[in-house]
DNA sequence: TTCATTACTGAACATTTTGTTCAATATTAT
DNA sequence: ATAATATTGAACAAAATGTTCAGTAATGAA
């Protein structure tokens, strides 16, 4: 890929993340997007279709690379979940998160994080359902399986919530043992 | 209230609502709007300040109603949480929702559910802040207040989402059963 | 280095949507 | 009946969207 193409991706990459980390999508404009990327009207537009298909894009490169579901590549982020509890898995990602690799925290806290929360859970799921068995087994057998992994994920993802609303004060260690105690 | 004023509002939420349940808020138009309630564009802006504050008022007036929280008014809705156990509870606010009530199902079905979810969560919260006695005393006990008040609140709701996504395929009993036994 | 290719620019443009204004009209409560 | 008030519709400015295109700059390959 050109090296052009690949500077204003970023740029325009870049420039979006810091306008959701102060306003709402709703209320961001390409004019202000173009701006703080510092790219031409016309550059954005043979970029991206519309607003909605930049969001789109974003999510996708961000979760895909951070929850690598492939079995290929380095080892980097699949080793997230080559863990013998519940709880250490819970650490693990907790502490990607913690080191805001690739924005994700920015936009997990921002105020659409609906937007990026519903990509977070679906990766997770993904994740939960290779390693299922790490839960509790009695609960798993006397529920549908699609709600029990519903469940897990939608509890993990609700205990990140709270801790990001709850400004971060508790360790990763707390953390998780609050998501093991609730589920 | 003058007749005129509560007609043309009921008119606008009405018109609303019905494309609400056919495309994204972010892609209806104030002009689709009024052409549907079939009021002036005056009018509207008379009444609500932007497509936004229509959204909020609507919330409001709808969750508000269902969830009675004042001690005061009728019994009909007051009687939801006088139950003595936690699966009742959630038969009957069940109920509530299967009947549609207020087309409260229909928004939460809805493209931006997510807007509506977030009301209904809240007001779920503190339904269930003054029940909390009804849910198992262990987990209560072993975690932060908000944490578990939450946790309960986001596992009806995840519930609820579940039903909706599986086409409402199951009954308020077995529902209420999945329910408890994920908690 | 040269050169063909490709990406970016920026300004102009049509179009859509927003939100306001106002005089004329219709409805309401009393 | 009438005074007060809500609605109308049309016109308007302002803002945002998405497109076009000729000119310029950067790039990769030979």
């Amino acid at each position: 890929m050109d090296r052009r193409q690949k500077r204003t991706r970023e740029n325009i990459f870049k420039a979006f993340i810091e306008l959701l980390s102060k306003k709402h999508y709703n209320h961001i404009t390409v004019g202000e997007i173009i701006e703080l990327a510092d790219v031409g009207r016309a550059t954005f537009y043979s970029h991206f279709e519309t607003k909605d298909f930049l969001l789109k894009e974003l999510c996708e490169e961000l979760f895909c690379h951070v929850f690598d579901h492939s079995g290929k590549g380095n080892d980097k982020h699949k080793h997230i979940f080559y863990c013998n509890s519940s709880s250490s898995v819970f650490l693990h990602l907790l502490q990607h998160l913690q080191k805001n690799d690739n924005n994700i925290l920015t936009l997990l806290s921002c105020q659409n994080n609906e937007l990026f929360i519903s990509y977070f859970k679906e990766n997770l799921k993904e994740l939960i359902k290779n390693n299922i068995e790490l839960f509790d087994e009695t609960k798993r057998k006397n529920l549908p399986y699609d709600f029990w992994v519903n469940h897990v994920s939608a509890t993990f993802v609700e205990t990140v919530k709270w801790w990001l609303e709850n400004d971060k004060k508790e360790d990763a260690e707390t953390l998780a043992n609050y998501f093991i105690t609730a589920l």
